[in-house]
DNA sequence: ACAAGTACTTACCCTAAAGTATGTATCCAT
DNA sequence: ATGGATACATACTTTAGGGTAAGTACTTGT
Protein backbone atom coordinates (compact mmCIF):
# COMPACT_ATOMS: atom_id res chain seq x y z
CA UNK A 1 0.00 0.00 0.00
CA UNK A 2 2.58 2.38 -1.29
CA UNK A 3 5.34 2.06 1.81
CA UNK A 4 5.66 5.00 3.66
CA UNK A 5 9.66 6.41 4.18
CA UNK A 6 9.15 7.31 7.75
CA UNK A 7 11.47 10.06 8.06
CA UNK A 8 11.57 12.58 5.62
CA UNK A 9 11.23 15.88 6.57
CA UNK A 10 7.83 16.25 5.21
CA UNK A 11 6.30 13.22 7.22
CA UNK A 12 7.96 14.60 10.43
CA UNK A 13 6.10 18.49 9.35
CA UNK A 14 3.18 16.34 9.07
CA UNK A 15 2.95 14.24 12.02
CA UNK A 16 3.94 18.07 14.29
CA UNK A 17 1.15 19.72 11.90
CA UNK A 18 -1.54 16.75 13.13
CA UNK A 19 -0.21 17.51 16.62
CA UNK A 20 0.06 21.28 16.36
CA UNK A 21 -3.54 22.42 14.61
CA UNK A 22 -6.55 20.29 15.20
CA UNK A 23 -7.73 21.44 12.06
CA UNK A 24 -4.56 19.49 10.04
CA UNK A 25 -5.37 16.78 12.10
CA UNK A 26 -9.12 17.17 10.32
CA UNK A 27 -7.43 17.37 7.40
CA UNK A 28 -5.57 14.41 7.21
CA UNK A 29 -8.64 12.35 7.69
CA UNK A 30 -11.26 13.89 4.89
CA UNK A 31 -8.63 16.00 3.38
CA UNK A 32 -6.80 15.43 0.00
CA UNK A 33 -8.61 14.36 -3.60
CA UNK A 34 -10.69 12.22 -3.23
CA UNK A 35 -11.84 11.47 0.04
CA UNK A 36 -14.06 13.84 0.57
CA UNK A 37 -15.94 13.08 -2.56
CA UNK A 38 -16.11 9.44 -1.42
CA UNK A 39 -17.44 10.74 1.71
CA UNK A 40 -19.87 13.07 0.24
CA UNK A 41 -21.28 10.27 -1.65
CA UNK A 42 -21.91 8.12 1.21
CA UNK A 43 -23.35 10.67 2.70
CA UNK A 44 -26.73 9.87 0.97
CA UNK A 45 -26.67 6.59 2.08
CA UNK A 46 -24.88 3.60 1.81
CA UNK A 47 -23.66 2.16 -1.92
CA UNK A 48 -21.88 -0.40 -3.57
CA UNK A 49 -18.24 -1.03 -4.69
CA UNK A 50 -19.62 -0.45 -8.03
CA UNK A 51 -22.05 2.56 -7.48
CA UNK A 52 -19.61 4.70 -6.19
CA UNK A 53 -17.71 3.67 -9.31
CA UNK A 54 -20.23 4.55 -11.51
CA UNK A 55 -21.08 7.88 -8.96
CA UNK A 56 -17.57 9.40 -9.68
CA UNK A 57 -16.90 8.77 -13.08
CA UNK A 58 -13.54 10.22 -13.36
CA UNK A 59 -12.37 7.72 -10.05
CA UNK A 60 -9.63 4.95 -10.57
CA UNK A 61 -10.45 1.64 -9.18
CA UNK A 62 -7.11 2.30 -7.46
CA UNK A 63 -7.86 5.24 -5.95
CA UNK A 64 -11.31 4.37 -4.62
CA UNK A 65 -9.91 1.11 -2.99
CA UNK A 66 -7.05 2.71 -1.49
CA UNK A 67 -9.56 5.86 0.34
CA UNK A 68 -11.89 3.48 0.99
CA UNK A 69 -9.08 1.22 3.04
CA UNK A 70 -7.55 4.61 4.37
CA UNK A 71 -11.54 5.43 5.44
CA UNK A 72 -11.61 2.05 6.99
CA UNK A 73 -9.10 2.39 9.13
CA UNK A 74 -9.87 5.68 10.50
CA UNK A 75 -13.19 4.45 11.20
CA UNK A 76 -14.97 6.71 9.37
CA UNK A 77 -16.62 3.80 6.73
CA UNK A 78 -17.59 0.56 7.32
CA UNK A 79 -17.36 -2.71 4.47
CA UNK A 80 -19.98 -5.12 4.66
CA UNK A 81 -19.13 -7.95 2.16
CA UNK A 82 -21.91 -10.78 2.00
CA UNK A 83 -20.98 -13.86 1.58
CA UNK A 84 -21.79 -14.74 -1.89
CA UNK A 85 -20.81 -15.13 -5.66
CA UNK A 86 -20.82 -12.54 -7.51
CA UNK A 87 -19.45 -10.46 -4.63
CA UNK A 88 -21.77 -8.04 -2.51
CA UNK A 89 -20.12 -5.75 -0.62
CA UNK A 90 -21.23 -2.48 0.74
CA UNK A 91 -19.85 0.89 1.70
CA UNK A 92 -21.65 2.79 4.52
CA UNK A 93 -20.18 5.72 7.39
CA UNK A 94 -19.92 4.55 10.41
CA UNK A 95 -21.39 6.51 13.39
CA UNK A 96 -18.13 8.29 13.43
CA UNK A 97 -18.65 9.02 9.49
CA UNK A 98 -22.05 10.12 10.19
CA UNK A 99 -21.05 12.44 13.23
CA UNK A 100 -19.16 14.41 10.58
CA UNK A 101 -22.16 15.24 7.86
CA UNK A 102 -22.72 18.71 9.83
CA UNK A 103 -19.01 19.43 9.78
CA UNK A 104 -18.98 18.78 5.75
CA UNK A 105 -22.65 20.40 5.45
CA UNK A 106 -20.79 23.19 6.82
CA UNK A 107 -17.94 23.33 4.48
CA UNK A 108 -20.66 22.60 1.58
CA UNK A 109 -22.50 25.59 2.17
CA UNK A 110 -19.52 27.85 2.98
CA UNK A 111 -18.29 27.01 -0.67
CA UNK A 112 -22.12 27.43 -1.87
CA UNK A 113 -21.84 30.64 -0.37
CA UNK A 114 -18.83 31.52 -2.37
CA UNK A 115 -19.88 30.33 -5.59
CA UNK A 116 -23.62 31.41 -5.28
CA UNK A 117 -25.42 28.79 -5.19
CA UNK B 1 5.14 30.64 -9.11
CA UNK B 2 5.42 26.48 -10.38
CA UNK B 3 3.97 26.88 -13.66
CA UNK B 4 0.75 24.71 -13.70
CA UNK B 5 0.99 21.87 -17.05
CA UNK B 6 -2.58 22.49 -18.13
CA UNK B 7 -3.41 19.05 -19.47
CA UNK B 8 -2.74 16.49 -17.47
CA UNK B 9 -5.23 14.18 -16.41
CA UNK B 10 -4.64 15.18 -12.78
CA UNK B 11 -5.52 18.68 -13.42
CA UNK B 12 -8.75 18.10 -15.68
CA UNK B 13 -9.78 15.43 -12.14
CA UNK B 14 -9.59 18.55 -9.82
CA UNK B 15 -11.56 20.97 -12.39
CA UNK B 16 -14.41 18.42 -12.43
CA UNK B 17 -14.55 17.63 -8.69
CA UNK B 18 -14.19 21.15 -8.24
CA UNK B 19 -17.28 21.65 -9.90
CA UNK B 20 -18.95 18.18 -8.62
CA UNK B 21 -18.31 18.42 -5.50
CA UNK B 22 -18.89 21.00 -2.92
CA UNK B 23 -16.96 20.12 -0.30
CA UNK B 24 -13.80 19.78 -3.00
CA UNK B 25 -14.53 22.97 -3.93
CA UNK B 26 -13.55 24.29 -0.51
CA UNK B 27 -10.71 21.76 -0.09
CA UNK B 28 -9.26 23.56 -2.57
CA UNK B 29 -9.52 27.33 -1.47
CA UNK B 30 -8.29 25.70 2.59
CA UNK B 31 -7.04 22.34 2.27
CA UNK B 32 -3.76 21.14 1.73
CA UNK B 33 -0.40 21.07 4.22
CA UNK B 34 0.19 24.26 5.38
CA UNK B 35 -3.09 26.67 4.65
CA UNK B 36 -5.27 25.25 7.46
CA UNK B 37 -2.33 25.94 9.52
CA UNK B 38 -1.77 29.78 8.66
CA UNK B 39 -5.27 30.34 8.43
CA UNK B 40 -5.79 29.33 12.03
CA UNK B 41 -3.20 30.95 13.28
CA UNK B 42 -4.47 34.23 11.54
CA UNK B 43 -8.02 33.59 13.17
CA UNK B 44 -6.23 34.92 16.40
CA UNK B 45 -6.33 38.19 14.65
CA UNK B 46 -3.33 39.58 11.99
CA UNK B 47 0.20 39.29 12.33
CA UNK B 48 3.06 39.89 10.33
CA UNK B 49 5.66 37.88 8.47
CA UNK B 50 8.10 37.10 11.03
CA UNK B 51 5.55 36.57 13.27
CA UNK B 52 3.51 33.74 11.42
CA UNK B 53 7.12 32.17 10.89
CA UNK B 54 8.21 31.95 14.66
CA UNK B 55 4.15 31.06 15.11
CA UNK B 56 4.87 27.86 12.55
CA UNK B 57 8.40 27.10 13.04
CA UNK B 58 8.21 24.38 10.76
CA UNK B 59 7.43 25.69 7.68
CA UNK B 60 9.80 27.23 5.23
CA UNK B 61 9.87 30.75 3.90
CA UNK B 62 9.35 29.83 0.33
CA UNK B 63 6.06 27.50 1.83
CA UNK B 64 4.96 30.76 3.98
CA UNK B 65 4.56 33.20 1.30
CA UNK B 66 3.78 30.52 -1.75
CA UNK B 67 0.61 29.92 -0.01
CA UNK B 68 0.12 33.58 1.73
CA UNK B 69 -0.27 34.64 -2.25
CA UNK B 70 -2.35 31.64 -2.79
CA UNK B 71 -4.92 33.01 0.11
CA UNK B 72 -4.39 36.24 -0.89
CA UNK B 73 -5.74 35.11 -4.56
CA UNK B 74 -8.41 33.58 -3.24
CA UNK B 75 -9.17 36.74 -1.37
CA UNK B 76 -8.81 34.92 2.30
CA UNK B 77 -6.25 37.10 3.54
CA UNK B 78 -5.26 40.37 3.12
CA UNK B 79 -1.20 42.13 2.83
CA UNK B 80 -1.22 46.01 4.32
CA UNK B 81 2.58 46.80 3.72
CA UNK B 82 4.04 50.05 5.58
CA UNK B 83 6.76 51.85 3.37
CA UNK B 84 9.32 52.00 6.07
CA UNK B 85 12.33 50.23 6.31
CA UNK B 86 12.93 47.64 7.64
CA UNK B 87 9.33 46.40 6.05
CA UNK B 88 6.42 46.13 8.21
CA UNK B 89 4.09 43.86 6.33
CA UNK B 90 0.70 42.70 8.21
CA UNK B 91 -1.53 39.62 6.96
CA UNK B 92 -5.27 39.47 8.21
CA UNK B 93 -8.16 37.48 7.46
CA UNK B 94 -10.06 39.35 4.53
CA UNK B 95 -13.67 39.43 5.39
CA UNK B 96 -14.51 36.08 3.10
CA UNK B 97 -11.44 34.62 5.37
CA UNK B 98 -13.57 36.13 8.45
CA UNK B 99 -16.76 34.45 7.02
CA UNK B 100 -14.46 31.13 7.44
CA UNK B 101 -13.89 31.12 11.07
CA UNK B 102 -17.42 28.89 12.34
CA UNK B 103 -16.16 26.93 9.76
CA UNK B 104 -12.68 26.07 10.74
CA UNK B 105 -14.33 25.91 14.26
CA UNK B 106 -16.65 23.53 13.05
CA UNK B 107 -13.88 21.55 12.06
CA UNK B 108 -11.55 22.69 14.77
CA UNK B 109 -14.57 20.85 17.74
CA UNK B 110 -14.97 17.81 15.60
CA UNK B 111 -11.26 17.04 15.46
CA UNK B 112 -11.23 17.79 19.50
CA UNK B 113 -14.06 15.38 20.00
CA UNK B 114 -12.60 12.72 18.09
CA UNK B 115 -9.18 12.78 19.86
CA UNK B 116 -10.92 13.45 23.16
CA UNK B 117 -10.01 17.24 24.03
C1' DA C 1 -16.83 -21.44 -25.27
C1' DC C 2 -16.74 -16.86 -24.36
C1' DA C 3 -18.05 -12.37 -22.79
C1' DA C 4 -19.66 -9.72 -18.94
C1' DG C 5 -20.34 -8.58 -14.19
C1' DT C 6 -18.74 -8.75 -9.28
C1' DA C 7 -14.76 -6.68 -6.21
C1' DC C 8 -10.56 -6.16 -5.99
C1' DT C 9 -4.72 -6.47 -6.64
C1' DT C 10 -0.27 -5.38 -8.41
C1' DA C 11 3.58 -3.41 -10.98
C1' DC C 12 5.24 0.55 -13.09
C1' DC C 13 5.40 5.59 -14.30
C1' DC C 14 4.67 10.72 -13.89
C1' DT C 15 3.98 15.12 -11.71
C1' DA C 16 2.58 18.62 -8.39
C1' DA C 17 3.73 19.84 -4.00
C1' DA C 18 6.99 20.27 -0.60
C1' DG C 19 11.96 20.73 0.98
C1' DT C 20 17.05 22.64 0.57
C1' DA C 21 19.88 26.27 -0.16
C1' DT C 22 21.27 30.61 -1.23
C1' DG C 23 20.61 35.50 -2.65
C1' DT C 24 18.45 40.43 -2.48
C1' DA C 25 17.87 45.25 -0.39
C1' DT C 26 17.67 48.46 3.34
C1' DC C 27 18.50 50.05 7.95
C1' DC C 28 20.40 50.11 12.82
C1' DA C 29 23.51 48.88 16.55
C1' DT C 30 27.98 47.51 17.99
C1' DA D 1 32.52 47.20 8.55
C1' DT D 2 30.11 43.39 10.31
C1' DG D 3 26.10 41.17 11.94
C1' DG D 4 21.33 41.03 12.64
C1' DA D 5 16.61 42.15 11.59
C1' DT D 6 13.00 43.03 8.12
C1' DA D 7 10.35 40.54 4.00
C1' DC D 8 10.84 38.29 0.45
C1' DA D 9 12.83 35.57 -4.42
C1' DT D 10 14.62 31.86 -7.09
C1' DA D 11 17.08 27.69 -8.70
C1' DC D 12 17.41 22.95 -7.91
C1' DT D 13 16.02 18.31 -5.78
C1' DT D 14 13.03 14.94 -3.56
C1' DT D 15 8.75 12.36 -2.57
C1' DA D 16 4.08 11.15 -1.86
C1' DG D 17 0.14 10.94 -4.25
C1' DG D 18 -2.14 9.99 -8.24
C1' DG D 19 -2.65 7.75 -13.06
C1' DT D 20 -2.12 3.57 -16.53
C1' DA D 21 -2.65 -0.88 -17.51
C1' DA D 22 -3.18 -5.37 -16.83
C1' DG D 23 -4.43 -9.58 -14.05
C1' DT D 24 -7.29 -12.56 -10.41
C1' DA D 25 -11.38 -15.62 -9.19
C1' DC D 26 -15.83 -17.05 -9.49
C1' DT D 27 -20.63 -17.16 -11.71
C1' DT D 28 -24.37 -16.27 -14.91
C1' DG D 29 -26.09 -15.51 -19.46
C1' DT D 30 -25.87 -16.59 -24.67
Amino acid sequence: MTAIKESSTRNENKEMSINACPVSYVMNKIGGHWKPIILYQLMSGPKRYNELRRAIPTITEKMLIQHLKQLQADDLVTRTAEPVVPPFVTYALSSVGESLTPVMEAIANWGFAQTGR
